[in-house]
DNA sequence: ATCAGAAATGCTAAGGACTCATAACTGCGG
DNA sequence: CCGCAGTTATGAGTCCTTAGCATTTCTGAT
């Protein structure tokens, strides 16, 4: 049985500018998962409960920053339009992909042999 | 010579509630560092470049949420007043010491592995 | 030509962050 | 015992970013 405050651990990874600026991360590695699934940026969006206006503006600043499409958009058609992801997109995809897959197993042993150290602070 | 656009990775870790709220990370455990050096609230904001406001606030919903005192404040007195550590705060700063001071090795590691597929993509 | 429905974008409201100002506190020196 | 010093504590206004809504634009398929 659980105390009634058990805090946990918890990581995350990102990829960031030289001097330090965040440009993409695990929102953006699920939202083009979800893209990738979809087929739609609209659906995707709405899949992941978030707003079209400022995950569109978000997107197109990470694609500055980073100098390549990650998505090709399409308007028009019986479907109204359609986005997919690019072959870099597809890689930064995969490159999370692997990169969480990796780091999981070190993640669990790190945190399991830190958890009393914490839980013995938080009594 | 480094490429013109060199990415790289980052990570971070922080203390979270059984829902997934955000409690404590790598901010504050700076920031309590800053106050163990200085012995001051006030010093240690500004040697961190924060607002006092802010970090006051923030700082009284984080011993909220952990349910006791990560400092010791006093006023008054020929300096006008002072701030340690209560004996838990010092031990979340070592708990996020030892932290990522066993996580440091791993994460080297980790990323030389990924660095590569990581500038693949980028070019 | 029309339609469908997603992509794209402008505008307004809401909320949070930042700044500034000022009060409150109290150990210590005199 | 009184006042000083300077830090802690808090209120309030301003600014700025973000959220939300409304509307327009686009174009393949029928």
């Amino acid at each position: 049985m659980d105390t009634e405050t058990s805090p946990r651990l918890n990581y995350k990874f990102w990829i960031e500018t030289k001097k330090g600026e965040g440009i993409l991360g695990e929102g953006k590695w699920k939202l083009l998962k979800a893209i990738r699934d979809t087929g739609s940026l609209n659906a995707a969006i709405e899949s992941r409960g978030l707003a079209y206006r400022q995950t569109w503006d978000k997107l197109k600043k990470i694609e500055q920053q980073l100098g390549f499409k990650l998505i090709e958009k399409r308007r028009g058609g019986r479907e109204g339009g359609s986005t997919v992801l690019t072959p870099k997109g597809e890689r930064i995809v995969a490159f999370f992909d692997h990169l969480y897959d990796k780091a999981e197993n070190d993640m669990k042993r790190l945190f399991d042999e830190m958890i009393d150290e914490l839980e013995d602070i938080m009594e």
